[in-house]
Formats: C-alpha cells, sequence, structure tokens
DNA sequence: GTCCGGGTGTGCTTCTCGTCACATTCGCGA
DNA sequence: TCGCGAATGTGACGAGAAGCACACCCGGAC
C-alpha cells in the first residue's frame, strides 16, 4: 500500500488476491500477472456505491478485500440483499454475458478493495486461455443453484429457519473464527433484507434463538453455540 | 408423425421448430439442420418426468411442442415451480455449464414433444459457430434476471400481488389468444407452487379478483379482465 | 348407470409476521 | 465530555395466510 491505491502500478498485491479465486487460479502464474496489469484497483469507504443498479455494465470486479452486499431494489424502492461478498469473490459477471445494465447495486458495508477488469480485457484473456471460459460457466452454474435455493427458502422456511441458515452461511463464508459471525458494520437491518423480512422481526427471531441457547450475541458479534439446532432449525 | 417419433430421422420438424428459437436460430439454416440430426426427439404422456433432479446432466432439451413445469424439491419434499415451459423453450443448460447434476425436475403437464441434444454434440457447434456461445450467455443471463425477480417477489409481494403477476405472465408467455390463460393441465396446485403458497389460499385469491372483475374463470379457463388492475396488484 | 379419485370451493382456528410506536443503548464527532 | 443520530430491544395490534376439515363437482373406468 503506497498511498496511490487504485493505480495499475503495484501488480504484485493484486496478482496475489487473483491467484486465491477459482476463476483467475487457471491463469497460471504468467496469465494473472497479465490479468492483474489489465485492470484497475481501487478503494471505498463503507457505504459507498461501487455501480449502481441500471448502470451500464462493461467490467468485471473482483473484491480484493473488504466486504459489500448485492442489494436489488424494486420499482417501489423496497430492496433485498441477494448476496455479501468478501475478499477473493467476484461480481459484475452479468455484463459479461450480454450488455444489459447492471441488475443490481453494490454497496461497500467495510473499507473495500476492488479490482475492476473491463469487459474487452477477459475477453481476450478467455480466447488465450480457454480454462477461464470455463471456470466461468461453473461460476454461473453456482450463482443460478443459488438463487433458486434462495427462492427456495423464502417460499418454505419460516423467518427463523432462515435467519439460523443465513446465519450458519455467514459464518461459513465470511466469518474469521470457526462458528463466529463477526461482521462490523453488517446491521440487523441488512440481515433482514437478506432473508426478506423486516428489522423488528429479526430482532426478535434473534432473541429467541440467545433465549433457547442456539446462539450468543454480543455487541455485533454473534457466537453460534448449537450448529446441530441451527442446521436444524434451518432446514438441513 | 409417421408413428417412430423420437427417431433422428424426421429431421424437418424438428429443424422447423429449432429455428423459431434465438439460441439455434443463430446458426443458419445449414447449422439447424445439423443439429437437428445430432439429437434425439422423444415424445411424452402428460405427468411424465423428462429427467429428474440429482440425475447427472448430459444434454440440453428443446421443448418442440406441449407444456413442461420446472420443480424444484427440498429435502423434506416440498416442491416449487420454478418455472413453466412452452414450444421453442430450452430447458437442462446447467448441465453445460458444468458437469453438475440436474438441479431440478422437468414434468410434462400436456402431451409434449422434447427435443435431446447431448453436452458433446453442443460444445461441437459452439466451436464452429461463436455466436451460438453468446446466444446461450444471453439466455442465462436472463435467466439469473429471472431468478432474482422471482425472489424478490417472493420477499416483497404478498399472495394476491404474486398471482396477479404470475397470470399475466402466463397470459402473456402461453396464452393461445391475448390476455387469456388456458392451460389445460394446470391446476391450482400448480399455480400455488409457482407463487410459494398453498392451493386453498390460491383459490381463495382467485375468487377475490373474481368478485373484483379483475378476472372471470370458467371451468379451466381463466380471462384477464383487467389488465392494468392486475398490473397495478402486481406490483408494475 | 355407478363408483371412484382428483380437482375445486369454503369455513374455521391459529399463529406468524408486518406495522406503528417508543425506550434504550451505542458509537462517533464536535 | 457531551450530544446527537443510528442501531437495537420491546410492546401492542391487526391482517394475511397456513393448516385442517369437509362438501361439491366432474370425468373416466367399469
Amino acid at each position: 500500500m503506497n498511498g496511490r491505491s487504485g493505480a495499475p502500478h503495484d501488480v504484485q498485491p493484486v496478482a496475489a488476491v487473483l491467484a486465491e479465486t477459482p476463476l483467475f487460479r487457471v491463469l497460471g502464474e504468467g496469465g494473472i500477472q497479465t490479468a492483474a496489469r489489465a485492470g484497475l484497483a481501487r478503494r471505498y469507504r463503507p457505504g459507498q456505491i461501487i455501480f449502481h443498479q441500471g448502470d451500464p455494465g462493461e467490467s468485471l470486479h473482483v473484491l480484493l478485500d473488504g466486504l459489500v452486499k448485492v442489494v436489488f431494489t424494486t420499482e417501489h424502492g423496497d430492496e433485498i440483499v441477494l448476496n455479501m461478498l468478501s475478499r477473493g469473490d467476484t461480481f459484475g459477471e452479468m455484463a459479461l454475458l450480454d450488455g444489459s445494465p447492471r441488475s443490481a447495486s453494490i454497496v461497500t458495508v467495510r473499507p473495500s478493495w476492488v479490482f475492476a477488469l473491463p469487459r474487452a480485457r477477459l475477453l481476450e484473456l478467455m480466447r488465450e486461455h480457454p480454462g477461464l471460459a470455463d471456470e466461468f460457466l461453473r461460476m454461473l452454474g453456482h450463482m443460478v443453484r443459488r438463487l433458486t435455493g434462495q427462492a427456495a427458502d423464502l417460499a418454505f422456511l419460516d423467518l427463523g429457519g432462515r435467519l439460523s441458515k443465513l446465519l450458519l452461511q455467514l459464518a461459513d463464508k465470511h466469518g474469521s473464527t470457526e462458528g463466529v459471525v463477526d461482521l462490523p458494520g453488517l446491521t440487523q437491518s441488512d440481515l433482514a433484507a437478506l432473508i426478506g423480512a423486516t428489522r423488528p422481526a429479526v430482532n426478535r427471531a434473534l432473541q429467541s434463538l440467545v433465549s433457547r441457547k442456539l446462539i450468543a450475541i454480543e455487541g455485533r458479534t454473534i457466537t453460534l453455540l448449537d450448529l446441530a439446532a441451527l442446521r436444524r432449525r434451518g432446514g438441513l
């Protein structure tokens, strides 16, 4: 970190994170360096918007560090959080499928460091490395599966079930320690938007889990005490 | 129709439908013929299962004629209908992204005629016609958008709203006449599974729409009387 | 014709969860 | 250190929809 963050010059740290992602790993050492030089890294403060739903989309993004939420907004202003992303996750893939506008907004929750690769550069890379295209398709498959699962959860699980499942997922994907959800900046309103519920309802559901000793809350840190019971509650 | 339905020999009628699909249209006259010969067409009675969720998936399918539903089943046996498909629609695309098992089952609602193209054949075609790959990606983009919309609907619309929206979509996509949902074989249970609700609740919501003169029901035919009001009810 | 089964229309009860309203606490900046 | 706004914890109320039960209707099999 030399202060000139976002400059295409400090390639090494960018390449280091890209090497951790399933998508870019297939490029190999050289390809990753090329990719890192082909894009631009930028830093964002919490609460900033990386791009808006509806914007023209011309780049693929990789979250080098930090935490962001994927927010879908309806015509009436209702918001649902489709996903939380942390280090090594990619977003903005939809722009590469067709030229269509961004289907959701990306909002930072914590200070974040984001790498953006123009569509044209990525297509070049794909031409050179067919494995990249394969991996890209695998990503899309995963996304479709996750979305259908989310729809099924909304249809079949009650609020407590959805919340239990969400906590397990958050701890698994973004938790620093096993079985702990410690995500500064993530409010109960965010949790509510992730499971399609209201903030007061989420609060009550959390308290209910606390009283049954399935979780413990201190400040913004949620510790999962009874994983088995939570999984049962979440329909797993 | 010569009785030997499904034989790879009667290429012309298959090619005719393929030419109507956005995906295969890009192949041009010759490519479509090749594609039609590379796959297999089969006929199904109502209620049959074309493939099961969990099956290994090694082919892309095109619905040449008929009506099928895409059913996702949870571990507990709860079912949600993700989509209805009619003539010219494709399904089973997920198998081509990765080698993963089918993510949903396909069940015929009416007598259906289905074309199946093995994964390997499709990949060959894509190598020859790069436009096919582009079109395929566009399809996936559309699918992702539809799924996020579905999730948002489940989160924000009440049962009546989801039902209104569904009726508009069904009339638009599968209706024989403008503003009419005439889908023999499609039960109220199916409607319920499409919007994540119970069958009695759907019935009541339908009756409510009837009493307010937004729709009319005679037998299995639903006529949409007040499109504007339905759209409003469905959050459009 | 008669039986049977699946699909449809309704009534009733229960409970979840949205809505509104408010007190309390936390965290950050002046 | 104080103060203010945001985030959190609760209470009361009502609407919506699930669950359960049952009557009716219609079409096909025998």
